[in-house]
DNA sequence: AGCGAACCGTACCGTACGGTACTGTGGATG
DNA sequence: CATCCACAGTACCGTACGGTACGGTTCGCT
């Protein structure tokens, strides 16, 4: 039989879909105190009341915003295609740019500024919500590389999830922290290109299976 | 009469010290929203007009809060002692833990936390100091010891900010970013050890020099 | 046309917070 | 002892927000 295809997630209606829009606008533009529920109803054209009938409360609102930004990304299913060193490591340093360029939107960099706000107080489950939604979608499409590349003969490693992390960090370094705390993040990302690069040869020195390391 | 040893930093007198040793507390304890003026006037044993009066607004204590807390961070001066390649490796796993463990800190955690909270709303200036006061800091004891560990031939890089921006990456990773989404630190804490261990061996395949590869 | 559900707009309530003003008090100084 | 000062404690004010209630309107259904 066939499961649904969220079955986790409530999936509201376009009219509440288009609403969570209006307050990741909101959010992204005045940060969480500008975040409010008389603002949010003015944003959209929409009743407090309804607010909170779609969503319970303030919280309910801020995790449905989640599961709705969630939702927006793409599987990007790698397809399997006959990897070499080369492609391998073109797949790699495309998966770092999208991965950078993912981590400096600013709808990203919003509810991540709102979960590790809210990650003080107990039972907030923002930030594991988006730790699940967000970096294992991304984790899983690395995994699937990097398994690959293992198969192909062109990557060695024992702990796949071990090697994924050498890999996050190489790409992403303090940077992802740094923009969370307000630095430019549209000034750095022009350097994104070249830190993929580099980030990769890294990598595959680290990990690739051939002896002489290769670079473009 | 004796000057102030720091001229950038208020340096505020013991009893201040004291109140703002309790905001801290208080703030790592319930997190910003508990970090009210009234909240830290009584656990502080103090008015609300005296922390007027000391910090100038809300923002002014928030400041002199990061500013208190930084100034307590020793600059742990690495000695300039004849490395080898076993020392060097010694002293690069030390300062991985060391890193690892001050950025589990609960209180650098709750700063963070902060800053990047206020990080939204322009002019916050918390991000940069906190970057400030605290990258810097660590990024110069491990741009000296990348700098000495150059000098005596063990490790070959042209730029040292890059190979830096490396080391942070592969010691630490999302891990810090994962802790300010409040994921268990403490249990993460016991593994700090090996992955110390490993970021610094991946950090040596890379720019060490006494084995082949190396190049810009 | 009649009806009811969904919903918008707004007014309202309780509360909590940032910031200010006032009063009392202990302690130093002359 | 008289004076001054820094401070604690508290009462107070304006505001803003989360959440609720209610009247009016649209729209689909029978």
């Amino acid at each position: 039989m066939q499961l649904a295809a969220h079955p986790h997630q409530p999936d509201y209606s376009p009219r509440q879909n288009a609403v969570l829009d209006c307050a990741l606008r909101l959010l992204v533009d005045g940060g969480e105190k500008a975040l409010t529920t008389a603002g949010v109803a003015r944003a959209a054209n929409c009743s407090k009341e309804s607010l909170y009938k779609w969503f319970g409360d303030r919280d309910g609102l801020l995790s449905a915003m989640i599961g709705f930004q969630a939702s927006k990304v793409r599987a990007f299913e790698d397809d399997a295609e006959i990897l070499t060193a080369v492609t391998l490591r073109e797949h790699l340093v495309l998966f770092a740019r999208d991965l950078l360029e993912v981590l400096a939107g600013d709808v990203s960099l919003a509810l991540n500024r709102l979960a590790i706000g809210q990650a003080s107080r107990e039972g907030s489950k923002l930030g594991s919500m988006l730790q699940e939604r967000g970096r294992r979608q991304v984790g899983k499409r690395a995994g699937a590389l990097l398994e690959a590349g293992r198969r192909a003969g062109l990557l060695a490693f024992d702990d796949r999830d071990e090697a994924y992390d050498t890999l996050y960090g190489l790409i992403v370094s303090d940077l992802h922290l740094r923009m969370l705390l307000g630095e430019d993040s549209g000034r750095m990302a022009k350097d994104f290109g070249r830190r993929a690069e580099r980030a990769i040869s890294a990598f595959l020195r680290l990990y690739g299976h051939q002896k002489g390391s290769v670079q473009s």
